[in-house]
DNA sequence: GCGCTGACGGGAC
DNA sequence: TGTCCCGCCAGCG
């Protein structure tokens, strides 16, 4: 992985190896590319999801608190709600419910990396 | 070329 | 236990 974009391709990639059925927050998957700080930079990085090739699951991807905080940039507000209720994922209050229960560490899959 | 904002996180009060 | 403030990296005006 020697690409320009291989910040944003390394978070699209972890992104897309996330199971249906489980999310993740911005801060797992900055640590899990080693920026624990950078939690920002991964919520920028999906603000540029829009137009890549596979395309990015975003939806599956919350804030620490669980909460739907980028359903905002899917268009539609309730098509990250839908999406995520599609996925088995029970959503009240645009926050994920049994978040910790559905929680999908990155870090832990991609420990080899 | 500089400064601000932004789909966040964690520590301090 | 809850809320506020500061810190971080990168894109854009």
């Amino acid at each position: 992985m020697s690409r320009d974009t291989d910040l944003y391709e390394a978070i699209y990639a972890i992104v897309r190896l996330i199971p249906k059925g489980r999310v993740t927050s911005y801060g797992a998957i900055a640590a899990a590319i080693g920026m624990k700080s950078g939690a920002r930079v991964v919520g920028y990085a999906m603000n540029h999801c829009h137009g890549v090739k596979p395309g990015v699951p975003a939806h599956r991807v919350v804030n620490r608190n669980g909460l739907l905080t980028g359903k905002h940039h899917f268009g539609t507000e309730n098509e990250m709600q839908r999406l995520l209720e599609k996925e088995k994922i029970r959503v009240a209050e645009d926050k994920v419910q049994d978040f910790e229960k559905i929680f999908w560490d990155p870090a832990k899959e991609i420990t080899e990396l």
